[in-house]
DNA sequence: CCTCTGACTATGGCAACCAATAGTCAGCAC
DNA sequence: GTGCTGACTATTGGTTGCCATAGTCAGAGG
C-alpha cells in the first residue's frame, strides 16, 4: 500500500528523511562544485585528465581526487586508450548513470543564467533540430509536462 | 554573432569558464547538501525555521545560516504571518528563483533514488492527473523532448 | 514581572574542500 | 639509459561546513 502525500503542506510530521532521501545521497556523492564542473567538462566531450583539470581550473591534486569519488560513484568509468606513437592512457567516459545527470547539470546551467547572471555572456543550450533554447522540466512518463501544483511527493509505505 | 558548439568534443580550446559559468554560480550560491534539502523541505511545503530545521535533521545553527543565504541568494523570502494567539513570526516561502530549481531538486531525488538506492523505501513522485512517475527531462520552448545528441551547447560570442 | 517557546546567535572543535608547490611514475623518443 | 610528457600523489595551509552545547531575544500567558 502506498500513501500519497500532497506537496503543499503535505506534513510527514516533521521526522527527518536523513538518508533515506535520494537528494542527500546524491549530493553526498556528487555534490560539489568541483565535481558538477567536471561533469559539466564532461558533457562539452572532455576526456582526459589534462583537459577536465585545465577546463574547470582546479588544481590538479583536487581534479584527481574528485575524479575518483566520480568513478567510484558509477558516473565516469576510466577507459583505456592510445594514439599512435603515444603510450597508453585511460580517458574518463560517462556511465549510464553519469548521462541521466544530463537534466541536473542543464538545470543548474539554466538556472544559473536566469538568475543569478555575470557580466560574461551567457551560454546558451539549444534544440539541434529547432534551434530554440533547452530547458529542465518535468515530465511523467505518459508524456505529459508535469507542473508544480500537479506534482505529487510521495513516500511508499510499508502495508 | 553566435559561434555554436557541439557537445561532443566541442573544444573550447581548454579555456576554463570559471565563474562565466551558469553551473559555478549556482553552485556556490545553493551548492551544498543542506540548502538543497532545505528547498526539499520547502517544496514539501515547510516553512516555519523549526520544521525546517528539523525535518532537514540539521543542526539549529547551520539551519539559520543556510536559511540566510538562501534568502540572500533570492530562492527564498521572509514573510511575517501571525496565527491567532501568538505572535509576529516570519515564514519562508520559494521565490519565483526557488520555484525554478523545482527541476534540479527532482532530479537530484530521482538520480539517487535510481543510482544511488538505500535499503530504505524509495520516494516516488507522480504525476496528479495521471499518476505515471516523473522525471527531469530536458525540453525545448518548441515543446519537443530534446535528447543528449541533439542538445547544442552554444556560447555566444561578441560579434 | 516571570516564564515559556520559537527563532535564532555564539563558541569550540573536527572534517572536507581548495590552492600552491613539489615529487613520483610510466613509457615512447632518442 | 636519459629526457620528456601526461597523469597523477604528497604536503602545507587556509577556508568552509558541520555538530554540539550554551546563550540570547521577543512577545504572549499567567
Amino acid at each position: 500500500m502506498t500513501v500519497q502525500l500532497q506537496g503543499k503542506l503535505a506534513s510527514r510530521g516533521d521526522t527527518p528523511l536523513g538518508d533515506r532521501c535520494g537528494i542527500d545521497r546524491t549530493m553526498q556523492l556528487i555534490g560539489n562544485r568541483t565535481a558538477m564542473l567536471l561533469l559539466r567538462e564532461a558533457f562539452h566531450g572532455a576526456t582526459r585528465f589534462d583537459s577536465l583539470h585545465q577546463r574547470v581550473g582546479v588544481s590538479e591534486a583536487v581534479a584527481a581526487q574528485r575524479l575518483k569519488e566520480l568513478v567510484a560513484a558509477g558516473v565516469l568509468t576510466k577507459v583505456p586508450y592510445r594514439e599512435p606513437g603515444q603510450r597508453t592512457r585511460h580517458e574518463y567516459l560517462l556511465t549510464e548513470a553519469g548521462h541521466a545527470l544530463l537534466p541536473v547539470v542543464i538545470g543548474l546551467l539554466g538556472w544559473g543564467e536566469r538568475y543569478a547572471p555575470s557580466g560574461y555572456n551567457p551560454t546558451r543550450q539549444s534544440h539541434a533540430h529547432c534551434g530554440e533554447p533547452v530547458h529542465a522540466v518535468l515530465q511523467c512518463e505518459a508524456g505529459h509536462v508535469v507542473t508544480e501544483e500537479d506534482l505529487v511527493l510521495g513516500t511508499s509505505v510499508d502495508a
